[in-house]
DNA sequence: GTGTACATATCGCAT
DNA sequence: ATGCGATGTGTACAC
């Protein structure tokens, strides 16, 4: 890891094309040569940057570049032909240091969680739902959960830890695939998410299907209530 | 900003748990607050992060935590009640530097761009398009552009950068709703986009929606034509 | 403030 | 490679 402080300018030409005029940024180079530039706030995001695997050259300031100011010129350029042009006018300040590779990141409380919770315990989405499997296969991708309601019908349900648009269409194609088989038609579906946006609503009941809010913490509750049972 | 090289393990609490063992890392604190831990890889995104505002406080090492190699302990807490903790075993390097405030960034060819040069002149879409409206609004979000052709018939038009399958699911959700407007009925779609998928054009096509793909330096050409005749 | 769509999204997985 | 889904997505813009 390569990190330099430095008043730069940088040019972006790539994907888009973006210019950063003149002012002290954070240059951070890492072991696998992406490239980062960011200011001195602003979140996570760096104001640019170049992904690896790309290439780093810097040129060194000639007598007539130093004239204006210029000590370096880095040039990362990318194999899919995107370029990083960072001019270095002045280091302020400098740092490198070996780090190895990172042991990497546990996890825990996202969506598979939550389509555990409720595989064990269908009838907190509603009374009665029977499971008949987690991940249910169709042509087009799993389904989260299959259930059966009461009266025996098949119910597809879509499970996400906030529900937008997308899950709707996501569940709508199941659906299109699953009313096509004559042992299971017909499937309604249900939509079940620790949030659900209003916009998201309207599309889901506007087809017909149905939307369920559920609370992680209140499930994991519950989860843990029934293990005390036994 | 200040830039600590350090031996840390990282816990965070918030919208799920994540957990970092013991490794060398970059910790990042910005001017406005926001701290994020770096790996020597892995693009730009870092492995743990809090975003402003947020407050920070270390914690010196007493005897007692000497004893198991502790030198700090950075307690960050957002006011939506996130928590990071770093622990910090060992510093390797370190640096401060004041940077100022970042004048910003300039970008050119996104969206928004060859929205508002199609919005200019939507007969670069297909002669005779007039325009209607721009973010034209229905009950599931605002359609970019809602043009009539020369028969008079009304045209919902998507604008991407990269047309991909889900912009023609987009468009199919507008035309459904406006479908079910009689002022507006029949409504046809157009996807406008620099670039085009193969399989977003199948679908496209498939579901009668125009393709139409535009070159931005060209837009951007004709405008700066037409601007010259004024 | 809320809600929606965009992003040089990134990242991982399956095909 | 391409498609698809998830992300602690983050961010700007409209209502």
């Amino acid at each position: 890891m390569h990190v330099v402080i430095a008043r730069c300018t940088v040019d972006y030409d790539g994907r888009l094309t973006a210019h950063l005029p003149e002012a002290v940024r954070l240059l951070m180079v890492k072991a696998d040569g992406c490239v980062a530039v960011h200011a001195d706030g602003g979140a996570y995001k760096p104001l640019n940057w170049m992904n690896a695997p790309n290439t780093l050259t810097i040129e060194q300031a000639d007598g007539e570049s130093a004239e204006h100011e210029t000590a370096q010129v880095w040039h990362v350029r990318s194999p899919k032909g995107e370029q990083l042009t960072i001019t270095v006018h002045e280091v302020l300040a400098e740092m490198d240091h070996e780090m190895g590779i990172d042991p990497g990141l546990v996890k825990d409380g996202v969506e598979a969680h939550l389509q555990e919770l409720l595989a064990a315990d269908p009838t907190s989405i509603d009374d009665g739902f029977r499971l008949v499997r987690r991940e249910f296969p169709t042509d087009i991708g799993p389904v989260d959960l299959l259930c059966r309601d009461t009266d025996g019908v098949a119910v597809a349900i879509e499970v996400k830890r906030r529900g937008e648009i997308d899950g709707v269409e996501q569940l709508t194609r199941y659906l299109d695939f699953l009313n096509r088989d004559p042992m299971l038609r017909p499937v309604r579906g249900v939509f079940v998410a620790q949030e659900i946006k209003p916009q998201a609503r309207v599309l889901a009941e506007d087809r017909g299907i149905g939307c369920v809010v559920v609370d992680y913490d209140e499930l994991r509750g519950i989860e843990s209530d029934e293990l005390k049972l036994f």
